[in-house]
DNA sequence: AGCCAGACTGTATGCGCTTTCATAATGATG
DNA sequence: CATCATTATGAAAGCGCATACAGTCTGGCT
């Protein structure tokens, strides 16, 4: 079914049937039920491609993240949808694994599809590829990764920050051994999450911390914990670098039948739902999901957000019931 | 940037620089190395939409789910994506949020998209939608909803099985008076699920069914629990219509003070991997997702299985530390 | 030298749609 | 009734690419 099969059924130009379509111009009533009709029993559907080839611009956004089953990617995901269906906008979404080699192919097939915007929210990032993408016209946002330069705006959470407030309030609750449960620890933005917690080593005095590694997700938190808890002595707290890796963490303890936050506290990072819903409650470090889906959204189709521009998300420390002074 | 200024610069046709691209017909390596190096210099990425315009195929297939922050879902996406990858293919993901009027505009737009295969995993369903997906040429998978017709392959969960194991287990453990925690009551399929735990009710003599609903999601799940354990006399056990609102209904369980298993029995269906770091772990039915992506991929890509199908999936019972004995 | 198969490359058409630009129908006005 | 401003419609030119077809060039033959 093509738009000339359409036109040529409801005896008008393929011009006309276009603008039936696109609501636009002035068609006559009759003319536009007509139209419709046809359409209707041709149970017609416009061939989005010819339509984005013929009039350029496109009411896509593509959105990259590194792991769409932990839910601060989707979170910030669904919070970009939002936004963008508000404004007739399509997503298309790609997941990359942590990969840079998926990162890279996403990126190149979300080029070819042309997009009105293109977001990344990864942690891996290719350098050349940040510099090939500013070349391009589309307007980019990178989250946690990238710098900003033409057509791209970057948004940044101060890690450093967290991580800092997370260490003073477990070295306040009497924690010294501290063990690190993270994934993918050569990739920037995640081992700048370590880089600060070990920083917090030389303000607090005889705080120590060890480090494990495992996938992002729930298995993987609880395997990054049973290397830590197996250690002698014992940490007495494990800080996690997100809330479904610290849920594993949790998992872990107890099977262990060790208590939290008795034995030893666990926390976590970025506020997701689970982390309410888990026993005991989790300690994290809230990332406003919502707000930078907002700006994710600003900067790709309001057009008002000048690229070249940086923000910076403060996160903020959530105590919940996961934590508690370090056993004597 | 379009493939005709690479045939500029590399001074070829644009017909020898396409050829490069599909890597297909002879092409002097002289000249394919030439063209690649501008394509390299050019930061050259074909156009999608030409490309499939002209070519008239096309290596998408579209996915649509009811709810993509429900596990169970994200699975089976993950499952469609790894075998459509390893086939060359790419997907382009929906959400309809149990939306009709989603799932209608989802349909049309994915058509538009001229996928080369579709797949909807969703709940609800649009009667005249389904009429009207057949005349299409291109291949359709529904899961739960729809009826096997011309292109079209069902997929279906035996949840009139699952939900009698469930009954019969629960029954043996004597709970007499059980609370069912639901969403959208009145789609079809999830309709089914209440009603086979009705029905069971004939079989087991004195077992009383109740009902309350919530969003498909942690804090629904909590919310209907709460509804539920408010009742009096209180249902000794949860039966939740799945293990994210399971894990809320645990919640839930224990903010009241009461214990799970020992006071109120819990449980989930799926077996998503969340099931196992609940606390306590929860008793659930499983539903092979990823044998359920692997049929969506065959049906979808390889060619070699007919439409007009339907493939019944049989749950099995997965008990947990969730259920226990009544008491008294 | 003459011929031909085969490898290589260019030309030209069309995929289904949007969008000027030009034209025709309509109504308002003097 | 003539005139002009609108409104409604159509004809045609691409958008960037794939591809059928035709053409050129090479080397191996006789």
């Amino acid at each position: 079914m093509t738009l000339e099969e359409v036109a040529r059924r409801a005896r008008v130009s393929t011009a006309t049937v276009s603008r039936v379509l696109n609501n636009g111009a002035s068609v006559k009533s009759s003319t536009r039920a007509r139209v419709l009709k046809v359409m209707q029993e041709l149970k017609y559907s416009p061939n989005l491609h010819a339509q984005s080839l013929a009039g350029g611009r496109s009411r896509t956004i593509g959105v990259i993240v590194s792991n769409i089953e932990n839910p601060f990617f989707l979170d910030i995901y669904k919070a970009v949808e939002t936004g963008a269906h508000a404004a007739g906008y399509e997503l298309v979404m790609a997941n990359t694994d942590y990969s840079p080699e998926r990162l890279v192919a996403s990126i190149r097939l979300m080029l070819g599809r042309r997009p009105a915007g293109l977001a990344a929210i990864v942690s891996e990032m290719d350098a050349t590829l940040i510099q090939e993408l500013s070349g391009h016209p589309i307007p980019v946002v990178f989250y946690d990764v990238g710098t900003p330069r033409h057509n791209i705006t970057n948004i940044r959470v101060d890690y450093r920050s967290g991580m800092a407030k997370l260490a003073s309030y477990l070295y306040s609750l009497g924690h010294r051994r501290v063990g690190y449960v993270g994934h993918h620890a050569t990739l920037g933005p995640i081992h700048e999450r370590v880089q600060a917690l070990r920083d917090a080593t030389g303000k607090h005095a005889g705080l120590e911390i060890e480090v494990a590694t495992g996938d992002d997700s729930l298995e993987g938190g609880r395997q990054a914990a049973r290397v830590l808890l197996g250690r002698s002595p014992r940490p007495t707290a494990l800080v996690c670098v997100n809330d479904v890796m610290a849920v594993g963490a949790l998992r872990e303890v107890r099977t262990r039948g060790l208590r939290t936050p008795e034995d030893v506290s666990v926390t976590g990072f970025d506020n997701v739902t689970l982390a309410q819903f888990s026993v005991p409650t989790l300690t994290t470090v809230h990332i406003p999901r919502d707000q930078i889906g907002r700006v994710i959204c600003d900067c790709l189709m309001g057009g008002g957000v000048p690229s070249e521009q940086e923000f910076v998300v403060e996160p903020e420390l959530v105590v919940r019931d996961s934590t508690g002074s370090a056993p004597r």
